[in-house]
RNA sequence: GCUCUCAUAGUUUAAUGGAUAGAACAUCGGUUUGCGGUACCGACGAUCCAAGUUCGAUUCUUGGUGAGAGCACCA
């Protein structure tokens, strides 16, 4: 329709620099906007506004030779100057109501574009080191992730969904050191849990695994584990240098194999956790890609070598660094450090080269607000690759705060104190919890209400929308009850019957789906989505209770209000599905405690 | 100290550089016994401060103020 309205005015244009009016060498961009309010028409351009000053004429002026310059068209009803010199233009009703037609015919395909050019995309988000159980703070980013990658989709990008797993690291030998010491303890060894272990019950777990399986095959004694290990933080030493002598006491003792075991198990134990919980939460991926891939094959070398090539690297303090200064970074990085150790900065760069090499044309990588550090690390890396840097997008999401009882929930994984991400699914469901991750901004802070996320009312915006599609599904319901029919036939044939203020509103929010839902791909910005649909749910319940669409006597206007109501259902109901909610069909659940 | 993000009604917040800054909650006042009142309608009420760019600034630039975060041969 947009490209419609462009021909118009592109016509108009052609006729006034044919008669002199315009200034032959005149090629404007026509920019078309949906408008904000009904009183300004469906659409408006402000090509008068942006030709003012070229053409050193008033706007209004403009715009008036514009309009009166117009061909007649069949789905334009009136064209006015407005404001500023602003044209807007009012389609015909019958034109506006054929999106109800449209969204009946093409269901939950309706809204599919081809944004995104079928561009190839990777999306990577949450990522979280696989140490510990997801918590809260994961929540947004899985959500936002889960949400925005579907958003592509439907807006024409090729999306790869792929969760990065840290499976590599000094962390990961934390974790395995952590949970053999516990398992030591289990074995009737006493041992003191170094400050810097991972403190949670469910490394004893995980030890419990290792000694059901492998009994007291592992124990050693205490005095060959603390062997030549320097003093930790509690007893006034370090805490670093304290679990590094542990780690390398705990690999010395268990050996290459057996040290691998209890490592395999923990990790096995957690990604399988973090699995389960992202499922349970709705949040799907394409791929689970190991950080151990890329140093046992020989991506790593062979981006460092790139670097090299390119005279990116230098020695310095017998370490090697990355030149990120270079391209605008605050530091320079350390790739290998004087130990021969291989930095988790150099793994990053390689799973950046791997990205490209596995034929992605962007990467889209989604983290949170305390990794904006990496920002300019990662484009950095970029253009030492060779790799253009406009091609990786880094989005961040600012944190979420918990609040219960107009009261912020305090964590902190050192006071051991911190709400898992599977509670909260459980608290409050996955609906809501979907819902809200992805209701505000994502770069605006989040208060997320648990008391409001569990109330079932009106002031929930997920019951709200819900509560909405069940109504209408009711409506239908009920047709049975009092005899009468729905026939989709009649209906549409008879949509210009829908003639009154919520049918013009309902049939407008209609119509601009498409455009929330590119709006959203856009901005990154499922929110947009999120707002509209309660937009939606709130003009329906505002039309239902003005107006009866089901109980109706006049088949002609019933069934044509009937596919409005169908029209909305929809749309619901591909909004939720897209956000990761459901849209039921009845709010009243026997199975609800 | 340096860098990044954010700042809008009492509260939580929306607004590709555009028209009268849009909602929700709270507060106050209403809804013809109704296809589900888990709903609807109305009122009150806001762009942190100061310059600049622009026909036009909540939006862009600069400087303040305030909040959060990041600044390792850690991951």
């Amino acid at each position: 329709m947009i490209k419609h309205l462009q021909e118009l005015l592109e016509k108009a244009l052609e006729d006034l620099k044919r008669n002199g009016e315009f200034p032959k060498d005149l090629s404007p961009e026509i920019i078309f906007e949906r408008t904000k309010s009904k009183e300004h028409g469906d659409f408006a351009t402000n090509l008068a506004l942006t030709l003012a000053k070229p053409l050193k004429k008033s706007p209004r002026d403009i715009a008036q030779l514009l309009t009166d310059n117009l061909i007649e068209s069949l789905h334009v009803s009136k064209v006015e100057v407005a404001g500023p010199g602003f044209i807007n233009f009012f389609l015909t009703e019958n034109c506006r109501r054929q999106v109800i037609k449209q969204i009946i015919k093409q269901g939950d395909e309706f809204g599919d574009n081809a944004y995104g050019k079928n561009k190839k995309i990777t999306v990577e988000f949450v990522s979280a080191n696989p140490t510990g159980p997801l918590h809260v703070g994961h929540g947004r980013g899985a959500a936002y992730g889960a949400s925005l990658s579907n958003i592509l989709e439907k807006c024409g990008y090729n999306v790869q969904r792929e969760y990065y797993v840290n499976d590599n690291g000094r962390q990961m030998d934390i974790l395995a050191t952590s949970v053999w010491l516990r398992y030591v303890e289990l074995c009737g060894q006493p041992v003191v849990f170094p400050d810097n272990g991972y403190q949670g019950d469910y490394i004893v777990d995980i030890a419990r695994i290792v000694r059901k399986k492998y009994g007291d095959k592992f124990l050693h004694t205490s005095h060959e584990i603390y062997e030549g290990v320097p003093a930790d933080e509690k007893s006034g030493g370090d805490k670093e240098t304290h679990i590094d002598g542990l780690i390398s006491n705990t690999k010395s003792l268990l050996g290459k194999k057996d040290y691998n075991k209890v490592f395999q198990i923990a990790l096995n134990d957690i990604l399988s956790g973090i699995k389960q919980d992202l499922s349970k939460f709705n949040v799907n991926y394409d791929s689970w890609f190991s950080e151990k891939l890329l140093h046992s094959g020989d991506t790593v070398d062979r981006a460092l070598k790139i670097l090299k090539d390119n005279n990116y690297l230098y020695e310095k303090d017998g370490a090697i660094w990355f030149m990120a200064t270079h391209f605008g970074d605050d530091l320079d990085r350390v790739v290998i450090r004087e130990n021969g150790q291989k930095t988790y900065f150099a793994s990053d760069v390689a799973y950046l080269l791997n990205k490209f090499e596995r034929g992605f044309e962007g990467a889209l990588y989604l983290f949170g607000a305390d990794h904006h550090g990496y920002i300019a690390r990662m484009k950095a890396a970029a253009k030492g690759l060779g790799i253009n840097p406009d091609d990786i997008e880094i989005v961040l999401t600012q944190f979420a705060n918990l609040i219960e009882h107009g009261e912020k929930v305090q964590m902190g994984t050192r006071s051991g104190k911190f709400v898992t991400l599977s509670q909260l699914i459980d608290d409050v469901g996955v609906d809501a919890a979907r819902f809200f991750y992805v209701m505000r901004s994502h770069d605006q802070h989040l208060d997320f209400d648990l008391d409001l996320a569990k109330s079932q009312s009106n002031e929930n915006p997920v019951f709200y929308i819900q509560y909405a599609h069940a109504r209408i599904c009711r409506v239908f319901e009920k047709l049975e009850q009092e005899a009468l029919q729905y026939n989709q036939e009649i209906g549409l044939a008879s949509l210009n019957l829908l003639d009154n203020d919520s049918e013009h509103d309902l049939t407008r929010l209609l119509s601009s789906y498409p455009e929330i839902l590119t709006a959203s791909a856009r901005t990154r910005s499922p929110h947009v989505l999120a707002n509209y649909l309660r937009e939606l749910a709130q003009s329906f319940h505002s039309y239902y209770n003005e107006h009866k669409i089901g109980k109706l006597d006049d088949e002609s206007l019933r069934n044509a209000r009937l596919c409005l109501a169908k029209a909305v259902k929809v749309i619901i109901a591909n909004g939720l599905k897209m956000l990761g909610a459901s849209a039921p069909e009845s709010m009243f659940s026997e199975d609800k405690d």
